[in-house]
DNA sequence: AATGATAAGTCAAAGATGGTCAAATGTGTT
DNA sequence: AACACATTTGACCATCTTTGACTTATCATT
Protein backbone atom coordinates (compact mmCIF):
# COMPACT_ATOMS: atom_id res chain seq x y z
CA UNK A 1 0.00 0.00 0.00
CA UNK A 2 2.55 2.33 1.23
CA UNK A 3 4.14 4.27 -1.90
CA UNK A 4 7.71 4.68 -2.41
CA UNK A 5 7.95 7.62 -1.20
CA UNK A 6 6.48 7.02 2.36
CA UNK A 7 9.19 4.04 2.34
CA UNK A 8 11.50 6.77 1.83
CA UNK A 9 10.28 8.68 4.27
CA UNK A 10 9.94 6.31 7.03
CA UNK A 11 13.65 4.92 6.09
CA UNK A 12 15.23 8.39 6.22
CA UNK A 13 12.99 9.00 9.52
CA UNK A 14 14.72 5.92 10.93
CA UNK A 15 18.29 6.82 10.50
CA UNK A 16 17.74 9.61 12.00
CA UNK A 17 16.54 8.40 14.52
CA UNK A 18 19.04 6.01 15.28
CA UNK A 19 21.59 8.65 14.50
CA UNK A 20 20.73 11.28 16.98
CA UNK A 21 19.00 13.68 14.54
CA UNK A 22 21.49 13.57 11.54
CA UNK A 23 22.88 11.67 8.83
CA UNK A 24 24.30 12.21 5.65
CA UNK A 25 22.73 10.04 2.64
CA UNK A 26 24.63 9.32 -1.08
CA UNK A 27 21.35 10.15 -3.51
CA UNK A 28 22.58 7.45 -5.58
CA UNK A 29 23.41 5.25 -3.37
CA UNK A 30 20.36 5.51 -1.74
CA UNK A 31 17.90 5.42 -4.46
CA UNK A 32 19.50 2.24 -5.71
CA UNK A 33 19.31 0.23 -2.24
CA UNK A 34 15.43 1.26 -2.82
CA UNK A 35 15.16 0.85 -5.97
CA UNK A 36 13.80 4.37 -7.36
CA UNK A 37 14.99 6.63 -9.47
CA UNK A 38 17.40 9.19 -7.70
CA UNK A 39 15.13 12.17 -8.25
CA UNK A 40 12.27 10.58 -6.02
CA UNK A 41 15.10 11.25 -3.27
CA UNK A 42 14.56 15.12 -3.81
CA UNK A 43 11.03 14.81 -4.02
CA UNK A 44 10.36 13.41 -0.74
CA UNK A 45 12.98 15.98 0.63
CA UNK A 46 11.24 18.62 -0.48
CA UNK A 47 7.59 17.77 0.39
CA UNK A 48 8.45 16.01 3.95
CA UNK A 49 11.58 17.51 5.41
CA UNK A 50 11.26 21.16 4.76
CA UNK A 51 12.30 23.40 7.33
CA UNK A 52 8.13 24.42 8.41
CA UNK A 53 8.51 20.24 9.61
CA UNK A 54 11.56 21.04 11.38
CA UNK A 55 14.58 19.72 8.78
CA UNK A 56 16.92 21.03 8.01
CA UNK A 57 19.11 19.56 4.76
CA UNK A 58 22.27 20.68 2.75
CA UNK A 59 24.04 18.91 0.46
CA UNK A 60 27.29 18.84 -1.20
CA UNK A 61 27.81 17.58 -5.23
CA UNK A 62 30.79 15.80 -6.75
CA UNK A 63 33.49 13.15 -5.13
CA UNK A 64 32.59 12.74 -1.89
CA UNK A 65 29.41 14.84 -1.75
CA UNK A 66 26.56 13.69 -0.51
CA UNK A 67 22.86 15.11 1.65
CA UNK A 68 22.79 15.86 4.87
CA UNK A 69 19.74 15.94 6.66
CA UNK A 70 19.41 17.78 10.28
CA UNK A 71 15.97 17.12 12.44
CA UNK A 72 15.96 19.87 15.06
CA UNK A 73 14.55 20.57 18.11
CA UNK A 74 10.70 21.34 18.88
CA UNK A 75 11.00 23.79 21.26
CA UNK A 76 9.29 26.66 21.90
CA UNK A 77 11.88 28.89 20.68
CA UNK A 78 12.21 26.45 17.69
CA UNK A 79 8.35 26.66 17.44
CA UNK A 80 8.33 30.61 17.26
CA UNK A 81 11.19 30.12 14.87
CA UNK A 82 8.57 27.90 12.78
CA UNK A 83 5.95 30.30 12.55
CA UNK A 84 7.97 32.68 11.04
CA UNK A 85 9.28 30.89 8.43
CA UNK A 86 5.51 30.32 7.66
CA UNK A 87 4.68 33.65 8.01
CA UNK A 88 7.02 35.18 5.47
CA UNK A 89 5.46 34.21 2.60
CA UNK A 90 6.57 33.99 -1.41
CA UNK A 91 7.56 37.87 -1.01
CA UNK A 92 8.94 40.00 1.70
CA UNK A 93 9.85 43.71 1.44
CA UNK A 94 13.15 44.81 3.70
CA UNK A 95 10.71 46.39 6.35
CA UNK A 96 9.06 44.09 6.94
CA UNK A 97 11.85 41.49 6.90
CA UNK A 98 13.52 43.95 9.48
CA UNK A 99 10.78 43.50 11.64
CA UNK A 100 10.71 39.84 11.85
CA UNK A 101 14.67 40.02 12.69
CA UNK A 102 13.71 42.23 15.51
CA UNK A 103 11.14 39.77 17.05
CA UNK A 104 14.03 37.03 17.05
CA UNK A 105 16.18 39.27 18.52
CA UNK A 106 13.57 40.12 21.39
CA UNK A 107 12.99 36.44 21.79
CA UNK A 108 16.67 35.96 22.23
CA UNK A 109 16.67 33.40 19.43
CA UNK A 110 19.50 34.85 17.66
CA UNK A 111 21.89 37.72 18.88
CA UNK A 112 22.41 41.18 17.58
CA UNK A 113 25.46 40.87 16.31
CA UNK A 114 24.08 38.25 14.10
CA UNK A 115 20.88 39.53 13.62
CA UNK A 116 23.04 42.03 12.07
CA UNK A 117 24.69 40.36 10.00
CA UNK A 118 21.31 38.47 8.64
CA UNK A 119 19.98 41.78 7.75
CA UNK A 120 22.77 43.18 5.56
CA UNK A 121 22.74 39.98 3.60
CA UNK A 122 19.54 40.44 2.81
CA UNK A 123 19.20 44.39 2.77
CA UNK A 124 18.10 46.37 -0.54
CA UNK A 125 21.77 46.80 -1.17
CA UNK A 126 22.95 43.27 -1.49
CA UNK A 127 20.38 42.70 -3.93
CA UNK A 128 20.15 45.87 -5.37
CA UNK A 129 20.96 44.05 -8.80
CA UNK A 130 17.51 42.67 -9.07
CA UNK A 131 14.46 43.87 -10.27
CA UNK A 132 12.38 44.98 -7.10
CA UNK A 133 10.10 42.44 -7.61
CA UNK A 134 12.92 39.66 -7.97
CA UNK A 135 14.04 40.94 -4.48
CA UNK A 136 11.44 40.24 -2.44
CA UNK A 137 10.97 36.66 -3.85
CA UNK A 138 14.73 36.06 -3.16
CA UNK A 139 14.67 37.51 0.06
CA UNK A 140 11.80 35.79 1.56
CA UNK A 141 14.08 32.71 0.37
CA UNK A 142 16.97 33.59 1.89
CA UNK A 143 15.20 34.56 5.38
CA UNK A 144 13.41 31.31 5.24
CA UNK A 145 16.73 29.95 4.77
CA UNK A 146 18.52 31.36 7.12
CA UNK A 147 16.01 30.40 9.96
CA UNK A 148 16.18 26.87 9.01
CA UNK A 149 19.35 27.05 9.98
CA UNK A 150 18.39 28.64 12.67
CA UNK A 151 16.74 25.63 13.50
CA UNK A 152 19.27 23.23 12.94
CA UNK A 153 21.91 24.89 15.17
CA UNK A 154 19.27 24.40 18.02
CA UNK A 155 19.23 20.86 17.55
CA UNK A 156 19.40 18.51 20.58
CA UNK B 1 34.93 9.11 4.46
CA UNK B 2 37.45 11.92 3.24
CA UNK B 3 38.20 12.62 -0.34
CA UNK B 4 41.64 12.50 -1.83
CA UNK B 5 42.01 16.24 -1.56
CA UNK B 6 40.49 16.90 1.95
CA UNK B 7 43.50 14.44 3.13
CA UNK B 8 46.24 16.39 1.20
CA UNK B 9 44.39 19.60 2.55
CA UNK B 10 44.47 18.12 6.02
CA UNK B 11 48.07 16.58 5.66
CA UNK B 12 49.29 20.32 4.73
CA UNK B 13 47.86 22.00 7.34
CA UNK B 14 48.66 19.68 10.08
CA UNK B 15 52.54 20.44 8.55
CA UNK B 16 52.14 24.33 8.81
CA UNK B 17 50.93 24.18 12.13
CA UNK B 18 54.20 21.64 13.34
CA UNK B 19 56.09 24.50 11.31
CA UNK B 20 55.32 27.31 12.47
CA UNK B 21 53.33 28.54 9.12
CA UNK B 22 55.82 27.63 6.73
CA UNK B 23 56.50 24.04 5.02
CA UNK B 24 58.19 22.90 1.57
CA UNK B 25 56.91 20.37 0.05
CA UNK B 26 58.29 18.18 -3.46
CA UNK B 27 55.26 17.77 -5.42
CA UNK B 28 56.47 14.24 -6.64
CA UNK B 29 57.53 13.20 -3.59
CA UNK B 30 54.30 14.00 -1.70
CA UNK B 31 52.09 12.86 -4.63
CA UNK B 32 53.69 9.43 -3.97
CA UNK B 33 53.11 9.34 -0.48
CA UNK B 34 49.47 10.02 -0.86
CA UNK B 35 49.10 8.08 -3.75
CA UNK B 36 47.79 10.37 -6.43
CA UNK B 37 48.68 12.01 -9.31
CA UNK B 38 50.96 15.48 -8.72
CA UNK B 39 48.67 17.69 -10.51
CA UNK B 40 46.51 17.07 -7.51
CA UNK B 41 48.79 18.94 -5.02
CA UNK B 42 47.94 21.89 -7.59
CA UNK B 43 43.71 21.29 -7.21
CA UNK B 44 44.41 21.62 -4.01
CA UNK B 45 46.71 24.40 -3.40
CA UNK B 46 44.32 26.64 -6.18
CA UNK B 47 41.34 25.66 -4.87
CA UNK B 48 42.05 25.85 -0.37
CA UNK B 49 45.59 27.95 -0.12
CA UNK B 50 44.92 30.84 -1.86
CA UNK B 51 46.04 34.10 -1.05
CA UNK B 52 42.27 35.08 0.01
CA UNK B 53 42.72 32.43 2.56
CA UNK B 54 45.74 33.62 3.78
CA UNK B 55 47.87 31.67 2.27
CA UNK B 56 51.18 32.75 0.30
CA UNK B 57 52.80 29.78 -2.34
CA UNK B 58 55.66 29.98 -4.39
CA UNK B 59 57.56 27.20 -6.14
CA UNK B 60 61.14 26.52 -7.88
CA UNK B 61 61.07 23.97 -10.75
CA UNK B 62 64.15 21.94 -11.82
CA UNK B 63 66.08 20.25 -9.80
CA UNK B 64 66.29 21.06 -5.95
CA UNK B 65 63.16 22.92 -6.44
CA UNK B 66 59.91 22.67 -4.53
CA UNK B 67 56.71 24.30 -3.38
CA UNK B 68 57.05 26.20 -0.46
CA UNK B 69 54.01 27.29 1.41
CA UNK B 70 53.76 30.54 4.10
CA UNK B 71 50.52 31.40 6.19
CA UNK B 72 50.60 34.73 5.71
CA UNK B 73 50.18 37.16 8.92
CA UNK B 74 47.27 38.65 7.72
CA UNK B 75 47.51 42.25 9.43
CA UNK B 76 44.82 43.69 11.02
CA UNK B 77 41.30 42.20 10.58
CA UNK B 78 39.77 45.22 8.89
CA UNK B 79 42.75 44.65 6.69
CA UNK B 80 42.58 41.20 6.12
CA UNK B 81 38.35 41.92 5.67
CA UNK B 82 39.16 44.51 3.54
CA UNK B 83 41.38 42.58 1.51
CA UNK B 84 38.80 39.75 1.07
CA UNK B 85 36.12 42.49 -0.23
CA UNK B 86 38.96 43.23 -2.62
CA UNK B 87 39.21 39.43 -3.65
CA UNK B 88 36.08 38.68 -4.09
CA UNK B 89 35.60 39.71 -7.30
CA UNK B 90 32.13 39.84 -9.86
CA UNK B 91 31.25 36.30 -9.30
CA UNK B 92 31.61 34.08 -6.59
CA UNK B 93 30.45 29.86 -6.33
CA UNK B 94 29.22 28.42 -3.81
CA UNK B 95 32.67 26.67 -2.51
CA UNK B 96 34.75 29.49 -2.92
CA UNK B 97 32.60 31.28 -1.02
CA UNK B 98 32.71 28.93 1.95
CA UNK B 99 36.27 28.58 2.06
CA UNK B 100 36.42 32.50 2.36
CA UNK B 101 34.02 32.26 5.13
CA UNK B 102 36.68 29.57 6.67
CA UNK B 103 39.23 31.70 6.45
CA UNK B 104 37.19 34.75 8.63
CA UNK B 105 36.52 31.87 10.88
CA UNK B 106 39.99 30.69 11.41
CA UNK B 107 41.19 34.57 11.49
CA UNK B 108 38.92 35.07 14.56
CA UNK B 109 36.55 37.44 12.56
CA UNK B 110 33.29 35.92 12.93
CA UNK B 111 31.76 33.28 15.00
CA UNK B 112 31.14 29.49 14.32
CA UNK B 113 27.31 30.02 14.26
CA UNK B 114 27.33 33.57 12.53
CA UNK B 115 29.16 32.37 9.96
CA UNK B 116 26.68 29.64 9.62
CA UNK B 117 24.05 31.74 9.21
CA UNK B 118 25.93 34.12 6.72
CA UNK B 119 26.81 30.75 4.49
CA UNK B 120 23.00 29.98 4.25
CA UNK B 121 22.27 33.11 3.64
CA UNK B 122 23.82 33.25 0.59
CA UNK B 123 24.08 29.32 -0.36
CA UNK B 124 22.87 27.59 -3.61
CA UNK B 125 19.06 26.65 -1.82
CA UNK B 126 18.76 30.28 -1.14
CA UNK B 127 19.37 31.30 -4.33
CA UNK B 128 18.05 28.83 -6.40
CA UNK B 129 15.43 30.87 -7.99
CA UNK B 130 17.98 32.50 -9.75
CA UNK B 131 19.99 31.65 -12.82
CA UNK B 132 23.13 29.91 -11.84
CA UNK B 133 25.27 33.04 -13.43
CA UNK B 134 22.95 35.81 -11.67
CA UNK B 135 23.36 33.55 -8.76
CA UNK B 136 26.91 33.88 -8.53
CA UNK B 137 26.45 37.92 -8.66
CA UNK B 138 24.35 38.16 -6.29
CA UNK B 139 26.47 36.01 -3.87
CA UNK B 140 29.11 38.63 -4.32
CA UNK B 141 26.95 40.80 -3.99
CA UNK B 142 25.72 39.08 -0.51
CA UNK B 143 29.04 38.47 0.37
CA UNK B 144 30.07 41.67 0.37
CA UNK B 145 27.66 43.25 1.94
CA UNK B 146 27.97 41.40 4.89
CA UNK B 147 31.68 41.78 4.96
CA UNK B 148 31.65 45.23 4.50
CA UNK B 149 28.87 45.42 7.99
CA UNK B 150 31.65 43.45 9.64
CA UNK B 151 33.95 45.54 8.84
CA UNK B 152 31.39 48.64 9.95
CA UNK B 153 31.39 46.58 13.30
CA UNK B 154 34.81 46.67 14.15
CA UNK B 155 35.28 50.00 13.27
CA UNK B 156 33.17 51.40 15.87
C1' DA C 1 76.57 27.25 -24.81
C1' DA C 2 74.37 22.68 -25.17
C1' DT C 3 72.26 18.98 -23.10
C1' DG C 4 69.89 15.94 -20.07
C1' DA C 5 67.68 15.35 -15.66
C1' DT C 6 64.49 17.06 -12.47
C1' DA C 7 60.84 19.69 -10.90
C1' DA C 8 56.53 22.15 -11.36
C1' DG C 9 52.42 24.03 -14.39
C1' DT C 10 48.40 23.71 -17.45
C1' DC C 11 44.37 22.13 -19.20
C1' DA C 12 40.88 19.36 -20.73
C1' DA C 13 38.63 14.88 -20.26
C1' DA C 14 36.56 11.55 -17.31
C1' DG C 15 34.27 10.40 -13.08
C1' DA C 16 31.26 11.22 -9.19
C1' DT C 17 27.74 13.48 -7.03
C1' DG C 18 23.46 16.15 -6.55
C1' DG C 19 19.53 19.33 -8.93
C1' DT C 20 15.70 20.62 -11.98
C1' DC C 21 11.80 20.21 -14.65
C1' DA C 22 8.17 18.54 -17.12
C1' DA C 23 5.74 14.56 -18.82
C1' DA C 24 3.41 10.38 -17.47
C1' DT C 25 0.86 8.06 -14.24
C1' DG C 26 -1.97 7.29 -10.18
C1' DT C 27 -5.72 8.63 -6.79
C1' DG C 28 -9.37 10.76 -4.90
C1' DT C 29 -13.53 14.27 -5.44
C1' DT C 30 -17.11 16.54 -7.55
C1' DA D 1 -16.34 11.99 -16.80
C1' DA D 2 -13.69 15.88 -15.34
C1' DC D 3 -10.89 17.85 -12.38
C1' DA D 4 -7.38 18.49 -8.92
C1' DC D 5 -3.68 16.83 -6.54
C1' DA D 6 0.22 13.69 -5.49
C1' DT D 7 3.65 10.45 -7.12
C1' DT D 8 6.83 8.36 -10.29
C1' DT D 9 10.13 8.61 -14.00
C1' DG D 10 13.67 10.04 -17.01
C1' DA D 11 16.21 13.31 -19.76
C1' DC D 12 19.24 16.94 -19.17
C1' DC D 13 22.00 20.25 -16.22
C1' DA D 14 25.57 22.00 -12.55
C1' DT D 15 29.33 21.33 -9.65
C1' DC D 16 33.29 19.21 -7.52
C1' DT D 17 37.11 15.84 -7.87
C1' DT D 18 40.46 12.87 -10.01
C1' DT D 19 43.56 11.69 -13.74
C1' DG D 20 46.93 12.03 -17.26
C1' DA D 21 49.10 13.88 -21.43
C1' DC D 22 51.66 17.63 -22.66
C1' DT D 23 54.35 21.95 -21.57
C1' DT D 24 57.69 24.90 -19.26
C1' DA D 25 61.35 26.22 -16.08
C1' DT D 26 65.66 25.39 -13.47
C1' DC D 27 69.75 23.01 -12.35
C1' DA D 28 74.05 20.30 -13.08
C1' DT D 29 77.29 18.56 -16.23
C1' DT D 30 79.64 18.66 -20.14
Amino acid sequence: MAGISDNIERLIRDMLETNGGHVKIVRNELAGRINCVPSQINYVLTTRFTPEQGYFVESKRGGNGGIRITKCRTGTGSEFIRNLIEASGERLSESKAEMLMTALVKNGLISVGESRLVRSSFSDKALVRLDPMDRQVIRSNIFKQVLSCLLAEREI
